[in-house]
DNA sequence: GTATAACACGAACACTTGTTCGCTGTCAAG
DNA sequence: CTTGACAGCGAACAAGTGTTCGTGTTATAC
């Protein structure tokens, strides 16, 4: 399309208001434009600032203060990460908000290793490829605070758990009837994954298979260690 | 030099004004920080820029509208949040991008309705709020054909599924040894789990749990349903 | 010569925006 | 228990800033 030039004046308010802008990281006001220009009237400004508009060389936010925008056409002033990418990173963290990333601790079960305390969890080597990634909404618990742990052997089979599931845990020192545990039982070097009674001065641990029969131990001799979050097994 | 930590409020004040300088071009109004991060009072939030001025992390023009500035130290602090946001942000996108929504059927028990085929699939009456959401790589098969039932009932305990858990199916009619499918046997009426091994002419079904015996039945005798590709429990 | 558009002006006004004041509540230190 | 620092509030006010109005001058088209 065949436009008009710009007048000298536009110009001079073109190139002020670029370097304004990148000298002091906003944009100017009417007045400043017009004392820059030498234009006495705020309505002149106004106007040519509406010409430029009408070009497509700024636009314009009106009723608030500085409400001026270079375009392209203008020579965008570069002001960190574009609109878009800005737009896109935000979309992004919406979701990421819904999503956990739960760092693998190691694996469980018969010879593996010692599960981790409070202290231990700040010193994890984090491999963030392996992190397990769950919804949050399948989780209960401080995400911040889970760990995720691979079942190695069947010895956890009384506790309806496989070779090769995942656990979810959760540090966790005491625990409410009901609730799965990992607990260490006397002299034990491994935990066993059980549901936490406390009754009548003992301790009953219940089997998640509902056929095998508790066991009953004395306070004392339980340790627990951490709470099952969450159970995923990938059979094929 | 030992200086005080910058309080919540202010964190806020500076992430919001640094994304609302990358957005708009131009730094805030008193106003428009106080409705992003939820202070009545211009009072209040001239405070907080008067304390974030002193601590060194902007500085500010007075008397003039959007007098703010976001001084290197503040870029420090954003850029090294908003570094480790986008870092993190686009590891998740590209981990997003695998999310499946698998659709609940229904239950799987002793007296659960019966297991869709590919026919029933279609008419699946979708409540997308009760889908369940999974990573991709948590799965084997066809994102789109994938359903996901409810266990009701202790039925299962030799598949290693407890009352409650998720398993996430596809529907399938024939298996390979060694995967774990969903079979109706002669004139039952329910589904059960179990390891599919063809050996010498009859069927091999193998309970989870590897303490049980498996059973053996005439090829005629079965009929596989579907794919077990993923059992999910949330034990507390 | 006339009509119209572009460009310019001062002034007034409306609204936005920053600053100040007096007050209240919480918390930590002495 | 008292005091001071911190953080919050609503309201009023001062100043900054954008918009509108009525008017004038110059350039261009017919």
């Amino acid at each position: 399309m065949n436009e008009k030039p710009l007048s000298k004046r536009q110009q001079e308010i073109l190139q002020f208001t670029r370097g304004y802008m990148e000298e002091n990281g906003r944009p100017p006001t009417i007045r400043e434009i017009g004392k820059a220009v030498k234009i006495n009237s705020t309505s002149v400004v106004n106007y040519n600032l509406g010409k430029l508009e009408e070009k497509g060389y700024l636009s314009r936010d009106h009723d608030v203060s500085r409400g001026l925008r270079l375009t392209d056409k203008a020579a965008e002033v570069a002001n960190g990460v574009g609109h878009a990418l800005n737009k896109a990173a935000e979309a992004v963290r919406d979701v990421v908000q819904d999503f956990v990333r739960v760092p693998v601790w190691g694996d469980i079960g018969a010879s593996a290793s010692p599960l981790p305390t409070f202290g231990d969890f700040n010193l994890l080597a984090r491999d963030e490829e392996n992190d397990v990634i769950v919804p949050t909404n399948m989780l209960k618990g401080k995400p911040d605070q889970l760990y995720a742990l691979r079942v190695r052997g069947d010895s956890m089979i009384d506790a309806m758990v496989n070779d090769g599931d995942t656990v979810i845990m959760q540090p966790q020192y005491e625990a409410r009837n009901g609730e799965m545990v990992a607990v260490y039982l006397k002299d034990d070097t491994s935990a066993t994954l059980k549901r936490f009674y406390a009754e009548d001065g003992r301790v009953r641990l219940q089997p998640a298979n509902p056929t095998l029969k508790p066991i009953y131990v004395d306070p004392e001799e339980v340790r627990i260690q951490g709470k099952v979050v969450l159970v995923i097994r990938q059979p094929n």
